[in-house]
DNA sequence: GCCAACGTTGGC
DNA sequence: GCCAACGTTGGC
């Protein structure tokens, strides 16, 4: 299969993209997600190989920051069992788990971020679901097309 | 801090 | 199954 790409929302307060150039390995978890939508796609779409835009949420500006590489495909999110854990979750079963995570590692940080306001601006991303009215979600399929459209705006000056 | 948009919960 | 209430997300 082809490889895929894919954008992941972060709070910098929670975890950067400077913590992930700072993990062992430069890879994490990407534990915590508690929504079924984005739940389905890391259990089930990403794959070994696919790439990520990491996107700093809930901080000025929000931002796409760098890429990272899917290096383990979805297995159980074992934070959802620890109790003190901020995204604990009593229903999910061991024998059945509710929530899913996958690995990444770091590839590069964008040469300049690449700011919301910079996406919208940009032709060619006005599909993207990043910038679709109301969404939320913290795992968003992006098209190859918007992959290179993105690669291409982050080689021009500005912004 | 505000609040629109969205997802989840739970009573019926 | 409906839908109001509630909680969360996330841009501003």
């Amino acid at each position: 299969m082809a490889r895929r790409y894919w954008l992941l929302k972060s709070e910098p307060t929670a975890f950067s993209f400077a913590d992930l150039a700072q993990a062992p390995d430069q890879t994490t978890h990407w534990d915590g997600v508690r929504n079924f939508q984005a739940r389905n796609l890391l259990r089930d779409e990403l794959k070994r190989g696919d790439r990520v835009f990491f996107y700093h949420s809930n901080c000025t500006p929000t931002a796409i920051v760098g890429i990272a590489e899917v290096v383990r495909e979805g297995y159980p999110d074992f934070t959802a069992w620890d109790p003190d854990d901020k995204h604990y979750d009593p229903k999910s079963d061991p024998d059945n788990p509710t929530w899913y995570m996958v690995d990444i590692r770091c590839v590069r940080p964008l040469r300049r971020r690449l700011s919301l306001d910079e996406l919208r601006a940009t032709p060619g991303l006005e599909e993207m679901v990043l910038l679709r009215k109301g969404s939320r979600l913290s795992v968003q399929p992006v098209t190859a097309a918007e992959w290179q459209r993105i690669l291409a705006r982050e080689k021009q000056p500005g912004g």
